[in-house]
DNA sequence: TGTAACCTGTGGTCAGACCACACAAGAAAG
DNA sequence: CTTTCTTGTGTGGTCTGACCACAGGTTACA
């Protein structure tokens, strides 16, 4: 069929992929031991090895050394941290654009909070709720608050059910992380800047649970680019066609 | 520092994505042959070929055999096959429901035509254009105008310049690749279909020359979710808080 | 001068070995 | 009989060494 041969570790993969589409492996599966695997495929255990440290990168599987029924290969299906290592890899590697980003935050944030407002079932905001309430409880140190702020960010994400939107926005955050953290240095005032974050968390959560929806992206869009503006970072501005891509 | 001894291909992935944000490695440059790699870093060559596996896997390099200025590892930083491969992936695997798939290519083209329609900037569309004139200028098969329509799609994002956007799109559009192909068979009449398909997309392409960027929006999901909604595959509804999630 | 043969460095792959670890089954002690 | 300890076994994690295919450069030859 192919005239190219494809290669060993990609043989494995598609193995995978293709037990995972047919239901022969499910979420909490074991995969085959390495040995195995290397035997039943015809290819060598360290080809296996290459394929499996990749399903384990993506979020796919984990891995356990030792014996028993939690030690092996087995499917988790975890997606967040295969996004965030793609997302800060490309960040670092220039392929994604720093602008881009934050942009891509605020149209998912956006309709997010927009979609928990308008939103006709139940929805849960208790853990929104924890994390505002722990921030504003007690002086925070700028790493510890930059870490409370990606939590309440992400609670939003999960409250709206959206797998694929959460594990998105996980992977956006961590990508500018360490650019969110360098910039916490260049602000005139931390303890300013924290307070107006905090109120501006307040803001959103007050808007999302009065079912204003045009408000509450309003108010997203502001907090987020107003911080990242704020630290000479990106030019996040509102709806103009930023210039910093091209 | 660490109790936990960080494992050796991690050590690999960290001192390149090290080197990447310190500017001793851009785009365009090799990485140090294997064996180089492994002996500097203290690690075995199966280790760091792990790594580097993982950063093939994730866009960030090419690998070529041979001799030259062409062989080796070098930097790429394509995001879009990663984006396609965990993607695709977390879908076999059932990390990401197709319907939380469905409803964030909503959002991401429901704003990027919105972005292009109310930009102030010139923006070229011409081929996006070209696309849609090669699928009404001849009768195609199924395969031929999904991946067409594939084109189109992603032609609108990368008419915006959203990288980020631009990759994104490209994983959600190839992690249901197969259940679009799947549910082409599922219609009662594929040329109706593809004929209003293609209906759908000059509307949307109007609506953003025009400028109506709310028309824009709507062209575009209903589009989406008109095809979804017809080939039984994910109720994606308008603005309906989904039960299928959970 | 042009061509062909060779050499070198690269990734791709495999085989084998050893280690650390976690659990299970059996043996030993109470 | 129960508890505790020892041993065994299977697992992933890692390294080493070897060989191959390939692409380019280099050299020798016509």
């Amino acid at each position: 069929m192919t005239a190219i041969p494809a290669r060993a570790w990609q043989v494995v993969l598609d193995a995978v992929e293709r037990d995972l589409l047919d239901g022969r492996l499910s979420p909490g599966d074991h995969l085959p031991p390495e040995r195995t695997l290397a035997a039943d495929l015809g290819v060598g255990r360290s080809s296996v090895r290459e394929a499996l440290r990749v399903l384990e990168v993506l979020g796919l599987i984990r891995t356990a050394v030792g014996s028993g029924p939690s030690a092996g290969a087995i499917i988790v299906a975890r997606p967040g941290g295969g996004m965030s290592a793609l997302m800060r890899l490309q960040v670092a590697a220039q392929g994604f654009a720093v602008a881009d980003v934050v942009k891509t935050r605020l149209v998912l944030e956006g309709s997010i909070v927009a979609e928990l407002a308008s939103g006709t079932g139940v929805i849960d905001l208790t853990a929104s709720e924890q994390i505002l309430t722990a921030m504003e409880s007690q002086p925070l140190t700028e790493a510890e608050f930059l870490a409370l702020d990606t939590q309440f960010h992400l609670s939003l994400a999960q409250a709206s059910g959206n797998q694929v939107i959460t594990a998105t926005m996980a992977g956006l955050r961590s990508a500018i992380e360490g650019y969110a953290r360098a910039g916490a240095a260049h602000l005139a005032s931390w303890p300013a800047t924290s307070a107006r974050l905090m109120l501006e968390h307040r803001g959103i959560l007050t808007a999302i649970l009065a079912g204003q929806a045009d408000a509450a992206r309003l108010a997203v869009h502001a907090h987020i680019s107003g911080y990242y503006a704020e630290t000479h970072l990106a030019s996040a501005s509102t709806t103009t066609a930023s210039p910093t891509t091209r």
